[in-house]
DNA sequence: ATGCAGGCGCGCA
DNA sequence: TGCGCGCCTGCA
């Protein structure tokens, strides 16, 4: 991989193979990233605003400088993986892993805050993309400190625990959040009473890590598999939803076996890129409604 | 319209 | 331990 920087852009070459922003930002990992007209996604991360687009072979950040690509962008998209790598070793695997993988082969994951997956993902339950994206963007705009404009629009980071606790339980509501409301300002409280870094979790095993997770309310199983994968980094979980409970029934397990047992099943199969395989799975799946 | 969406907590065996 | 049910909200 080539970086070059040039007039407020990074530019990055042959990393194209492993990296398509349509693939990284809509296989359901991240929830405020946005589509721009021209097919380029703009997101906020780390209290700042940028732009990312392919072009050709070329992977364009825009709005952003050689400073905060090593402090920040290298590590968010997770450069100093080798894809390729991963998607050989599952790709072998069988029929299925070497289709999904060459469907989304430009996915990553990114390795997003902690903080922000716990609030992002206790909105997901049981709620539709959509509808996320706006409660998330409200809570910010509410909330967390203005960053700035890009494209005419306004920027917002995401709250920390203490710009959150100045929200009662009504306002939280007012946000969009619906019933989980309850949940988010309980997890606001406990951090915040507790003085404690949800950060932290990061350097616990993946076990140990998930088990911290769930006692939060509104944090399940599910939750707290995506909360674990996507936030702390924990690549050897298998979070089962819908999607990927339709995708597994459809190519590897019998119908009627229960989430966790899929996941267990997922988890020796698939093992340290058990997280990885799951994305692969899901993007495939839901891209192309397979199982409904 | 009314069932349901990227689950969870609860009450009840 | 394991299951069934209700839930904000908006949309097909």
């Amino acid at each position: 991989m080539k970086i070059i920087e040039k007039d407020n852009k990074i530019i990055l070459e042959d990393i194209s193979e492993d990296f398509d922003p349509q693939h990284v930002f809509d296989c359901g990992q991240c929830f405020r990233w946005l589509k721009e007209e021209d097919d380029s996604y703009t997101g906020v991360v780390q209290g700042k605003v940028v732009n990312v687009k392919k072009e050709n072979d070329l992977i364009i950040f825009d709005n952003t400088n050689k400073e905060d690509f090593d402090n920040i962008w290298f590590d968010y998209f997770d450069l100093g993986r080798d894809y390729s790598e991963i998607k050989n070793e599952l790709k072998v695997m069988d029929e299925y892993l070497e289709k999904a993988t060459e469907f989304g082969k430009g996915i990553r994951i990114l390795q997003q805050d902690g903080w922000e997956m716990l609030i992002s993902f206790i909105i997901s339950a049981n709620n539709r993309i959509p509808m996320i994206q706006r409660a998330i963007n409200n809570l910010s705009q509410k909330y967390g400190k203005f960053i700035g404009e890009y494209r005419g629009k306004k920027y917002y980071a995401f709250p920390t625990p203490e710009e959150l606790s100045q929200a009662s339980v009504e306002d939280i509501r007012a946000c969009q959040t619906g019933f989980r409301d309850k949940y988010i300002k309980s997890v606001v409280d406990y951090v915040n009473e507790n003085n404690e870094n949800v950060l932290f979790y990061r350097r616990l095993n993946t076990d140990e890590c998930i088990k911290e997770l769930m006692k939060f309310n509104g944090v399940g199983p599910k939750v707290a598999d995506c909360i674990a994968l996507f936030g702390m980094q924990k690549y050897d979980t298998f979070p089962v939803d819908v999607w990927v409970k339709r995708v597994m029934e459809e190519f590897y397990v019998e119908d009627n076996l229960s989430l966790p047992k899929i996941r267990q099943f997922a988890l020796e199969k698939f093992g340290d890129s058990a997280g990885f395989a799951q994305q692969y799975l899901f993007y495939y799946a839901r891209e192309l409604g397979i199982g409904r």
